[in-house]
RNA sequence: GGGCGGUUAGCUCAGUUGGUUAGAGCGCCGUGCUUACACCGCGGAUGUCGGGGGUUCGAGUCCCUCACCGCCCA
């Protein structure tokens, strides 16, 4: 045996071959839906992973984090399903892979098309798409991997065109003119946030606008401050402060924009304009700022665009001002337009000054080039309360969206731990506002919407359009597949017929009979070119298939169509037990899958959503690829093991929301790592060694049952009966009281309260401290003895440890697993450990914990006198006869434990000559021939004073007549029981005191 | 500007409804190659609980205020 098992524990060694075997045993963690109760299964759906990622902290503290629970779950009976998969990560995966092929064949989006590109797309997601999910199961995941989902498959594929579908009909999607933040280089809305500010220095310019139709009195101009001047070819209004005596009287006349000789109003709106920055006047552009826009859309102003999609002036970007005519059409608009805009305004004479001046610019993270706001049709969803409410799928009623998702937190149907993140979460959905769904993009779900080509609408071909769209929906019916189409009539205001279809095969029907005027079967025309269809280009926001997950990875909307046990997962599984997730997606992820999951399905998509801290540096600053303060998870599980990194991340998860990591760069390999993984490593290789120790001591052929274990233990042997019932107590605290217990007690177990660090901190001290330091040390004299009741006890409490520890640290708890004589299951297929009542043995919890003291006060002598360990010292001890009995009846363990020899113990023993003494309490303990006066003297000075501090703060507060009245009797009993102790102590330490002074 | 979190030993963090002498790991000091483990054993030292004020018989814990750090939302 000994010979079998390395002195280290050696992780890379194992590990590989212990995940093999899990897989193959279990069918790589394959859950099927079975027939147990519900408060018997678990599940939960890892968050999606971006394809384009690698593993780092974030996701390995998360994945420990849902890995402990599915482990724990699985052990403890439930059915358990982890379902896995990734994002395809729409912007991000389609600018990672633009930019390898324009690195190496200088080719854009544009020279290959789009069908090239999305192949390409695919092709590299083929290649590296698997990769984070090789990671995660080096460090242990124990997902349902046969069930690997991604989020632009077929099957999610389903669901995004049923949920659209859905929406649609009921009129909760929308086509609609908006501001979006725009990505010039990429031709693409940006959400928020995708967007990073950073100071640019630019020039505060101060303009001209001359006065239209001006009175006596009037001044010639006013003058607005802006740093964007090319805007102003789209201002449509100036705006002055309602109260402002300098413009108060210019409200409600005209300005003439220069350059393009637009004349546009003088309005007052106190929201825009702070009358005392600048000149207190401002340009407004609707369609070039946020805030403008928010101000166009209070005083009804036109929006002019003067964009092109990729970034340059368009047609609106003219006019003629004071006789002359003025261009910028297809100049860039930042930078080109700008400088022509201003040398023109030079050489009117309309620029009044220029200074330099410092702002902030929005940058997209992606292509990492400046946002321009820009007007354009959107998708959205409309979030917020809609006249005659939303019908849930389970046919209960809400005002809107947003609501439905508000009530579910606060109802507690949804229950969010640490529960402060739900007032964020609230406050987010509250403002109800619409969400954009579509994204200029080619790599995504394509929206699902045909209409008819823009170019080719003229206000005179409804009719023919009218004529087109009847033939289309017969020739749909008889292919048997109309339902799953939705005609949409062209309305008054010049929108198109609009098509929302349902499934490829209605886009596939609906694009051959479009192509080039094709006949269909029945020979009947149905488009003529000045009338083709076209699907809308742009995809569906990312977030849109992510909101889905929890339907679409099992199988929703097509689930229950058969008996398939696969098909049933749905009815079994969902909702899901817990989310486990970062605080930064709570809104653009969770929110919206609780949206998703009731407007679709009608129920939540989990009951409980767990937010984990974020990893920093030392220093507090977030890891970023950037700062190169990153730490690879993967470089630690070589470096340390998978158990090390698991239960060191396991041990920072605490209710805090940030968590720091000290990192330094190996010297070795020059990679960044960090000392705090040293503990998971050190722990992983204590219980390797102490297995190894009882392992090799053992001579039993199988684990003994706990009735028998029960019985050995009612013997003479108090640390045996010690040992059970900290095990118990371990148990107890880990995994609860299981059972009506639990209930009565109201009281879960730590794993499933998420107390993440107090799970290992707790399994620590029982593991190290309890069981190696002392339970192992006070047995080896029995265990060289070859006593068979000891093997016994060693080899259920180490069989009942390595099951605690196994969630936490799944790889050596299962190495060692495979050579517990007997063993042949698999452990993380075995049950996690039950408390049972009879292992409860407070009275030797009590007895061991006095030898204890009494051991430590006797070695505390040894050390200060600096004996050698090899010399054994004769000890004296005087206690009352009840803590005599106990002594007398530990004094194996004393004597082995201290390596002294108990001469004398009892009341009346005195202290021999030449002994130092060590006060526990009223027991005094005397170590002979080892005297040294002073420094006896000075230990017990010391705590002589330490005591008289005690006492007088003890006797003050009893001495209170205000405390004694109004404290709970029993704080006031207690702090009685303390002070007589410490008194007692006191004389005890005088005493000895004295003896010292006579001697 | 609004909201949230943090500030406890040299470092990283616990401290559950206010109540008996504020804890752990790492690091540090001393010591030991005692046949499981030096990724170890044994022992030790280290805290005005960010500053100030208040409530209370009693505050690390509750309230107010200030400072600094971080996050989220505008």
């Amino acid at each position: 045996m000994t010979e079998e098992l390395s002195s280290q524990y050696q992780p890379v060694e194992v590990e590989n071959r212990i995940y093999k075997k899990w897989l193959d045993q279990t069918g790589g963690f394959h859950a099927l839906a079975g027939d147990k109760p519900v408060d018997q299964r678990f599940s939960m759906v890892i968050p999606p992973p971006n394809v384009t990622g690698a593993l780092h902290l974030g996701h390995a503290i998360n994945a420990t984090i849902q890995d402990i629970l599915a482990r724990y779950h699985r052990m403890s009976g439930h059915d358990t399903l982890w379902m896995p998969g990734i994002d395809h990560a729409g912007i991000a995966t389609q600018a990672v892979v633009e930019k390898t092929i324009f690195e190496k064949e200088k080719l854009n989006r544009h020279d290959l098309g789009r069908d090239e590109l999305v192949k390409r797309i695919w092709e590299w997601k083929e290649k590296f798409g698997n990769r984070i999910l090789d990671q995660l199961k080096a460090v242990g995941a124990s997902c349902d991997w046969p069930r690997t989902r991604f989020t632009l498959d077929d099957t999610c594929a389903d669901a995004v065109r049923e949920a659209f579908f859905r929406l649609f009909k009921d009129g909760l999607i929308f086509r609609g003119l908006r501001l979006v933040n725009w990505d010039t280089h990429l031709q693409t809305a940006v959400a928020d946030d995708e967007i990073y500010y950073e100071k640019v220095k630019g020039q505060m310019t101060s303009i001209r606008y001359p006065i239209a139709d001006r009175r006596d009195g009037d001044p010639e101009y006013l003058v607005v401050a802006t740093t964007r001047p090319e805007t102003m070819l789209g201002d449509t209004a100036v705006a002055v402060h309602p109260d402002d005596p300098r413009y108060k009287h210019l409200i409600g006349r005209q300005v003439e924009v220069p350059l393009v000789g637009r004349k546009i109003p003088i309005i007052a709106d106190g929201l825009l304009v702070d009358p005392k920055f600048g000149t207190g006047v401002v340009k407004v552009t609707p369609a070039h700022d946020p805030n403008d826009y928010a101000t166009g859309q209070r005083h009804n102003l036109r929006q002019i665009n003067l964009l092109t999609p990729d970034g340059k002036t368009n047609s609106a970007g003219k006019g003629e001002f004071r006789g002359e005519k003025y261009d910028y059409e297809g100049l860039k608009f930042s930078t080109e337009a700008r400088k022509r805009v201003l040398a023109d305004l030079e050489t009117l004479g309309l620029i009044e000054e220029k200074k330099p001046h410092e702002h902030e610019v929005g940058h997209s993270d992606r292509s990492k080039t400046a946002i321009e706001p820009y007007l354009s049709e959107q998708w959205f969803v409309k979030m917020g309360d809609v006249e005659g409410g939303v019908t849930l799928a389970d046919g209960t009623e809400s005002t809107g969206l947003a609501q439905a998702a508000i009530d579910a937190v606060k109802s507690g149907r949804v229950k969010i731990v640490p529960e402060r993140y739900a007032q964020g979460y609230i406050d987010w959905l509250s403002q109800k506002r619409d969400w954009c769904i579509s994204r200029q993009l080619w790599w995504g779900h394509r929206i699902p919407v045909w209409t008819v080509a823009n170019e080719h609408r003229t206000t005179n071909n409804d009719q023919l359009e009218a004529t087109a769209f009847a033939s289309l929906s017969a020739e749909l019916t008889r292919a048997g597949i109309s339902s799953d189409s939705y005609f949409c009539a062209p309305t008054a205001n010049g929108r198109s017929a609009q098509i929302v279809t349902r499934s490829p095969a209605v886009d596939a029907a609906i694009a051959s009979l479009t192509n080039d005027g094709k006949q269909s079967s029945d020979g009947c025309s149905l488009f003529v070119d000045r009338c083709s269809l076209i699907q809308d280009p742009d995809v569906l926001d990312t977030w849109f298939s992510s909101a889905l997950w929890p339907l679409s990875t099992m199988g929703w909307p097509k689930n229950g169509t058969s008996d398939k046990p696969e098909d049933q997962l749905l009815p079994y599984f969902y909702p899901t037990s817990v989310l486990s997730t970062a605080r930064e997606i709570l809104t653009l992820w969770v929110a919206r899958m609780v949206m998703f999951g009731l407007y679709c399905h009608g129920d939540v998509p989990f009951k409980q959503v767990y937010i984990h801290a974020v990893i920093q540096d030392g220093n507090g600053k977030p890891m970023k690829k950037s700062l190169g303060n990153g730490v690879d998870p993967v470089d630690i599980v070589e470096s340390h093991g998978a158990d090390a990194l698991r239960y060191t991340l396991a041990s920072m998860a605490t209710e805090t929301q940030d968590i720091r990591l000290p990192v330094v760069k190996d010297k070795e390999s020059g990679k960044n790592t960090s000392p705090r993984f040293d503990a998971g490593r050190n722990f992983a290789n204590k219980i390797w060694n102490a297995s190894r120790f009882i392992l090799s001591n053992i001579e039993l052929t199988t684990v003994p049952a706990l009735d028998e274990i029960i019985q050995i233990s009612d013997g003479k042997y108090l640390e045996d009966r010690w040992i059970l019932s900290r095990l118990n107590d371990t148990v107890a605290q880990v995994g609860g009281l299981g059972g009506e217990a639990a209930c009565r007690a109201k009281r879960k177990g730590l794993i499933e309260e998420f107390r993440f660090a107090d799970v290992c901190s707790t399994l620590y001290s029982f593991f190290w401290n309890d069981l190696c330091d002392w339970y192992l040390e006070i047995a080896k004299s029995r265990i060289r003895q070859k006593d068979q009741r000891v093997q016994r006890i060693l080899l259920y409490v180490l069989r009942s440890s390595l099951a605690l520890l196994h969630p936490v640290m799944p790889f050596v708890t299962e190495a060692i697993w495979e050579k517990l004589p007997g063993s042949t299951e698999l452990l993380m297929l075995s049950a996690f450990p039950q408390v049972d009542p009879r292992l409860n043995y407070p009275e030797a919890e009590a007895k061991i914990q006095t030898l204890q003291h009494i051991t430590r006060a006797i070695r505390d002598i040894r050390n200060q006198y600096n004996v050698d360990m090899k010399r054994i010292l004769d000890t004296t001890i005087q206690a009352a006869t009840a803590d005599a009995a106990v002594i007398t009846g530990g004094v194996d363990i004393i004597e082995s434990l201290a390596n002294t020899k108990l001469v004398a113990v009892g009341p009346d023993a005195q202290k021999p000559a030449n002994a130092a003494t060590a006060v526990v309490g009223t027991t005094r303990v005397f170590v002979a021939r080892v005297i040294d006066r002073d420094a006896e003297l000075a230990r017990l000075e010391k705590r002589r004073q330490e005591l008289e501090k005690l006492i007088v703060s003890s006797n003050a507060k009893l001495n209170n007549e205000a405390f004694v009245s109004k404290a709970p009797a029993a704080v006031v009993q207690g702090l009685r029981e303390q002070l007589q102790r410490q008194e007692s102590e006191m004389t005890t330490v005088r005493t000895s005191l004295a003896e010292l002074t006579v001697a």
